[in-house]
DNA sequence: CCATGATCATTA
DNA sequence: TAATGATCATGG
């Protein structure tokens, strides 16, 4: 157990900024590349490590109150936008019918992440770089929070009445349920945060 | 084996 | 290029 405050975590990751995420990844020996296939989850790996703390899978978050997430960037038309959604935290079936929003994991874990944008060269680029490290906080009360709230019951609802194999990725304004397992027949589900959420929590 | 960290592949 | 579904390496 490595206990870490926010702060503490956003200076850490900070001192990295800029720097070459494929040479720190050597440097802490997380696996990148074996024999053409990426571990794709390496740079959030590394910026766990960064961060200063343990890597882990618990499904709780991260540190003492905070949750870190990275998000890889790329130009379009000359800006810089979100390459892909980002996943937010798996779905427990059960535990979803049983569970409003705000005393959700989904909620839980939105509410106050620290987000680094690394930034992203094509497929299979090993070449990445920390671009910026940002808090977010999301207020319960605001629009979009709201806004993703009734996301959150309408996907619930339809949880309720047509069932967890009804559930698509089509669903949902901000935030959508899409499919994440291990493969080979898996059929979890997680909930992800659309890009233009992405967007408009980075505002 | 499976949850977690996400990215990759395919289709439109 | 965008959107959706499928998949990968790791640690417990």
């Amino acid at each position: 157990m490595n206990l870490i405050t926010k702060q503490e975590a956003l200076s850490n990751l900070k001192r990295y900024i800029n720097e070459d995420l494929f040479e720190l990844a050597k440097q802490f020996n997380i696996t990148t590349f074996i024999d053409n296939k990426q571990n794709k989850g390496w740079k959030g790996l590394l910026l766990e490590r960064l961060a200063g703390l343990d890597n882990n899978s618990i499904k709780a978050t991260n540190g003492e109150d905070f949750e870190l997430k990275s998000v890889a960037f790329y130009y379009v038309k000359k800006k810089l936008v979100p390459k892909e959604t980002m996943a937010i935290t798996m779905i427990n079936p059960i535990e979803f019918i049983n569970t409003p929003f705000f005393e959700s994991p989904c909620w839980h874990k939105l509410k106050s992440i620290i987000f680094c944008a690394v930034s992203w060269h094509g497929m299979h680029v090993p070449k990445s770089h920390l671009l910026k490290v940002d808090e977010i906080i999301l207020p319960e009360d605001s629009k979009l929070i709201q806004e993703v709230k009734s996301d959150y019951e309408f996907i619930r609802n339809k949880l309720i009445s047509n069932g967890f194999s009804s559930l698509t990725g089509k669903d949902g304004k901000w935030i959508q349920a899409r499919t994440k397992g291990s493969g080979h027949g898996s059929i979890s589900r997680a909930f992800y945060a659309r890009k233009s959420f992405i967007e408009e929590i980075l505002n």
